[in-house]
DNA sequence: AGCTAGCGTTGAAGCGTTTCGACGGTGTCA
DNA sequence: TGACACCGTCGAAACGCTTCAACGCTAGCT
């Protein structure tokens, strides 16, 4: 193993100057910078991360907390995942994998080892009760969602109440007025009421504004579920032209069942889905299509963690901010001007 | 912060014995064990990582390395990480998450600095340029997926042949004679060969076997790519009677285009797919599948890594070890014998 | 010329663990 | 009764790094 002392000798200086080299916390000589560089890559020395961590009392490690749960669509959360590596790589950070279903204690355990400067909490509930856990360890942290109480912490997640905005505001331009709104499980709205309600309620809102009928139906996403769900909301709305699906599961399912019955998209009805552009390309037609960019997500809660480190660790009390990104609407094969009334 | 010296002090020991009560390398009084474990939870002392990493050299961490890119299906490559981590945990490990555009390099650097103990890499290529690296360092490592020359490495994979032969016996137990093998985009089979071709090269010998006439036709997974692949097998051979869907995005498409251009399944042709179960329910019909447990592959991985740490600690040579999971036929509603001949 | 200011560098003191060798005390055996 | 082994505990020395105080220099000022 090579160690500091081993630069140091083998540049002819001491082992703080080579610490100084690599941090640059210090005015270091032209001339010594050079030959210390030269000296650690020759020897080809990386710091030992225990040491370090322990000396300068931050590990440079920030924990990602994943939901283990799979309802969620999961290719979205490994993209998030993803992203957050590589945005924390870029700032001299690694990302430490922890499940959600080591609760609060696993928040606590890492906090108090000094395992990691800081955590990122995905899939972060309304009342989640890891949130006490941060604030009584005064550890820092980014959620990925929005908590009832997020005081002393910063936020993002996208702008789910935009997102159904959006659909409601494209629906309504091309002149539909019975719209149904596919949802989720039942299961899915009581826990992490965050997502899918909000998207829900932007809809809703933006609905009533511009005078559109609307259902909001349940779907648990399968073949069998979707069926069930069309059939209702034909029964009870023959006159739907519109259909917002929220539920990714659900959208191949759906677009067969139309075809099946008869209804041609996007001439009879028009479809626009709540998911990633790389999903809706894959159907026939391609589909109109909300989405929020999971990759910014994860690199935006990087930036925030990374700043608040950076802050705390001047003495400074970083203030809690809440990003909201911005979705975007994609028109595609699936959304036209609502049908003539007969 | 607590330190292992407070709870020395608050159970009246030394803080050797508290590390050896923690630690159980030592023997220690019944009476002592206990007064330590009372202090130790009285005062939430967590012990600090990287003094711990400094001082036995060991960090307790396995680093994940998975791939950036997103062709191959993502929940899966999810499922696993998630299933390392927990299981990770149950061995007293964390998982570090890197991603592999960091390359040869990225290990280096975290073989080198001590960050993780071991590293468990994911869409291992044949001939994989990380290994050398793995090699020189004298790092411990585990690699999903099967290497040229995996000699002082543990590898662990699904068993693709297997997988291909079931598809193959399935179909010729009952009856079907003609088949069409959907596979990946040909840039898949040409990158890591090794997933893509053994599946494929598993269901051929065992065609062959049972004297099966096959085709195989590339396929990007999109609803296009997916018609046209149709169109060409059912141009070269009309009597195709079974399908093995190698591409999960092809699935979809596949069961529509068979709908709209008449053939009903199973009545007229069997379907059966290589991916999850929970996808294969998905559909209508429900699909014959075959599958590994991506939760079982990344369970394995790491209880090979954790062996291989454990012997190495105790002096020994680890010696290289290949696990190859058996795969599973679900039989659901999607195959059923060959039609009769006109 | 004498004083101060700042620059570049160093030595040494930690950081919180683990672990080795040593040390009493107790029990066993001759 | 003395010698010996073993058990439970302790003190102290690492582990490799960061960072603080201090030092010798040179440069700039009066």
């Amino acid at each position: 193993m090579v160690t500091i002392a081993d630069v140091a000798r083998h540049a002819g200086v001491s082992s703080s100057t080579v610490s100084y080299v690599l941090s640059g916390k210090r005015a270091i000589s032209e001339e010594t910078r050079r030959r210390v560089r030269s000296s650690v890559r020759e020897l080809g020395y990386h710091p030992n991360a225990g040491a370090r961590a322990l000396a300068a009392r931050r590990s440079h490690i920030i924990a990602l907390m994943v939901p283990l749960r799979t309802d969620v669509y999961v290719p979205v959360m490994m993209e998030i995942a993803i992203s957050v590596t590589t945005a924390a790589r870029q700032h001299g950070y690694d990302v430490l994998l922890i499940t959600n279903d080591e609760g609060p204690g696993g928040v606590r355990r890492i906090a108090a080892s000094g395992l990691a400067d800081g955590l990122i909490l995905m899939d972060v509930e309304l009342d989640d009760e890891r949130i006490p856990v941060l604030r009584a360890q005064g550890t820092q942290a980014t959620l990925i969602g929005l908590a009832d109480d997020a005081r002393g912490l910063s936020c993002v997640d996208h702008d789910f109440v935009a997102a159904g905005a959006l659909c409601a505001d494209h629906l309504a331009d091309l002149g539909h007025r019975e719209i149904a709104f596919i949802g989720y499980g039942s299961g899915v709205y009581h826990r992490h009421a965050g997502y899918a309600e909000r998207t829900l309620a932007g809809f809703r809102d933006r609905a009533g504004q511009r005078g559109l009928r609307f259902l909001h139906r349940t779907c648990e996403g399968t073949y069998e579920s979707t069926a069930g769900t069309l059939a209702r909301v034909l029964a009870d709305r023959p006159g739907t032209t519109g259909f917002v699906v929220q539920n990714e599961g659900a959208i191949g399912p759906l677009l067969t069942l139309l075809r099946t019955s008869g209804r041609t998209v996007p001439e009879d009805v028009s479809v626009i889905a709540l998911c990633q552009d790389q999903l809706a390309e894959q159907f026939a037609p391609r589909l109109t299509a909300v989405t929020g960019s999971a990759q910014e997500l994860g690199r935006v809660a990087v930036e925030q963690i990374v700043g608040r480190l950076a802050t705390s660790s001047d003495g400074g009390r970083p203030d809690d901010d809440r990003a909201l990104l911005t979705p975007t609407l994609t028109v595609r094969e699936s959304t036209g001007s609502a049908p003539l009334l007969p």
